[in-house]
DNA sequence: TTGAGTTTCTGAACACTGTTCACCAATAAC
DNA sequence: GTTATTGGTGAACAGTGTTCAGAAACTCAA
């Protein structure tokens, strides 16, 4: 029994602070460890539960700071804008302008595994990025472009941010042989199967198949992005209607 | 206790065929069968519990006939190809012909619900797809674009396709009073938004807020792929380099 | 017709999932 | 120092994909 008055003893009390002063959970924290969660077990493996595990807490104690799953991933979700900046609309090099917007959100989005399949299930109209929106609608306005065209141009190149880079991690996904030459034997495969074709059959992928596999997702990456501003610049001086 | 050995009197028999002749399953009859359930319960609704009850049949019985969940995806993901022609290209009306390929395309995506989603998470490089790809990749060549374009057209287009129907479907989730006047209220509702911001730090938001949200989701279609189509034909005549 | 063999389907189980709810502990307010 | 309020717990519920032993139905040869 332990004598109420008495101090224990140095030996007796755990060291310091045995107990450590409990950093109360928040959004933030349960959204980093969701993208902890997220880039070590992907997307399917990202649950309440493992994000309640990275935390060493119980599942439902996260219910208190979040609706939903639905809310977490909007969270997330939100986050991929934080520190997005986008300089002040120039007319002289809108084009240039908008291919460093695509490439900084091209990397945004690679930087965390499966981050193009939630960036894909969210419109990007939340009050939180509105402020973005505006800054790229002032830079197609800039470039001297028809309303209804600004009034597209935005969700078009997001689509192709969004798009590309998911197809990117579906082919990553077929190959996880993660690291090393995976990628080499990748191409290879795939190219050998393409050339194996038919070519009565399948004259042009058997034609195509070195070029449409050697070159590198940056490549071809650059070279999508520069179809949609040729074709965005055609519209440039064309009035309102 | 029967009598083995006698006959059971007719009115003792239950009326004639009385258990139906069992046809057998099949993986069509359990693709159609998902796509019931998916039109009727949504994506996150179409469980191979629902398929089974859609068939009137034991959950395990799917699995003698489909390796996986995603297997059966994949099966669903491929019908949405069934008799999808494409023309013989036409040099002189490529155009043409890629703006009925691109608008086919949107109609069978939106045929079913949630479709779109489905397709996103596939890519279209399975066996049973290839000569519609051959086909596709036929028409940029007639077109006279260079190789490098060839090869990467029609994952653009595909993807532009793709991502601007899952945005439509995205909406439509969040407005889902279906039928009735519900377009008409998110509409107004979210041109009010647009509308009631802040002048001073959205001022291309307000400004474009009417033309915005005004345009029919086939108008902003055909302008999108306007744009890449325009893109696209810039190239045209481009040597291989 | 009988019987063997193969295919197809069943029911139960396992290990998960998101979400809720009564309860308990720690903190903040008076 | 006692009271509220908030944050966290553990158990439970209904649902998920998938597997597996065994029953039922079909096929085909004797």
């Amino acid at each position: 029994m332990t004598q109420p008055d008495m101090p224990t003893p140095p030996w007796e009390r755990p060291p310091k602070r045995r107990r450590p002063p409990r950093v109360p959970l928040s959004r933030e924290r349960i959204v980093d460890a969701a993208y902890a969660v997220l880039d070590r077990e992907g997307y399917d493996g990202l649950s309440m539960r493992q994000v309640a595990a990275e935390l060493h807490v119980a599942v439902s104690a996260l219910y208190v700071h979040v609706r939903d799953k639905d809310e977490l991933l909007r969270l997330m979700y939100n986050r991929l804008f934080d520190g997005y900046e986008l300089p002040d609309p120039d007319p002289e090099h809108w084009r240039e302008q908008l291919r460093n917007f695509a490439r900084q959100g091209r990397k945004r989005l690679l930087s965390h595994r499966d981050m193009a399949k939630i960036s894909m299930a969210h419109i990007p109209f939340t009050p939180e990025l509105l402020p973005h929106v505006e800054r790229l609608l002032a830079m197609f306005v800039a470039a001297g472009l028809p309303k209804k065209v600004v009034a597209i141009a935005g969700d078009l190149l997001s689509t192709y941010m969004d798009g590309f880079v998911l197809e990117e991690s579906l082919w990553r996904d077929r190959y996880p042989e993660s690291g090393g030459a995976a990628p080499e034997k990748m191409r290879e495969e795939i190219q050998g199967y393409f050339a194996s074709l038919p070519p009565d059959r399948f004259p042009n992928l058997v034609e195509l198949a070195d070029v449409m596999v050697d070159e590198s997702n940056d490549y071809r990456f650059e070279l999508g992005l520069e179809i949609i501003l040729r074709g965005i610049a055609s519209y440039v001086g064309e009035p309102d209607d």
